[in-house]
DNA sequence: CATTGAACTATGCAATGCAAAGTACTGGAA
DNA sequence: TTCCAGTACTTTGCATTGCATAGTTCAATG
């Protein structure tokens, strides 16, 4: 029981929120959502992220294109779709809720 | 793909969080726990709560005792331990610091 | 003694974050 | 050309946790 632990756990399901987010201003390769990710201080790593967008654009939330590179191999671009867009509005809702809910259980020390 | 499923992942490592809360201000009894967390629109059964705080009590963030009931079979009252309150404070952090995580990646749109 | 309800326990599954290792492509240095 | 570094993407396997489900124990009541 420590404290990394649960901070891996709390990022469960979270993350999808987050990406969604990211793609829904507009298209953007691995690299640049880590990046944003990191600003906002949610470091994320590759064997998490790759496999996530894998399975986003699996359940048709995600698309994407290839796009040639200036140095180094092509990019996988990603973008949003509509049901993406649908499922954020979703996720948006739960995540309120949840944050609601935890607010509730901490009042009142 | 489904939005229940993301509920059910969101809230991985949250309830720790929650229940070390409401353990804060009192010790309590699993019902009382679940009743709590339903006030504030969390919905918890069974078989979630009980091996959840078995291992916060493996872990030596909470003790209990047994107390006779006026009806029906003895309860454990749960209590939180010192390092309990300490853990919860980290975990404190750790939901801060992704509450705003979350925000940040959501801003912008 | 049987039944009912409350409280607690145990088993097994599915999903996800992550570490770690691997593949593929480009460009520059030796 | 051959080797190496850097970037981008892929794959495998593990640990953890929420949850469904079923089972056990105990006290009170008829």
């Amino acid at each position: 029981m420590d404290i990394e632990n649960a901070k891996a756990q709390m990022r469960k399901g979270v993350l999808e929120f987050c990406i969604l987010g990211i793609l829904k201003r507009g298209e953007a390769y691995p690299s640049d959502i880590m990046a944003t990710l990191k600003e906002a201080k949610l470091i994320v790593v590759e064997g998490t992220l790759y496999p996530l967008l894998t399975r986003l654009k699996n359940d048709g939330l995600l698309n994407y294109r290839w796009e040639e590179s200036q140095q180094g191999p092509p990019r996988k671009y990603y973008s949003i779709t509509d049901s993406g867009i649908q499922f954020h509005s979703e996720l948006k809702n739960t995540w309120d809720e949840l944050s609601y809910a935890v607010k509730q259980s901490q009042k009142l020390q």
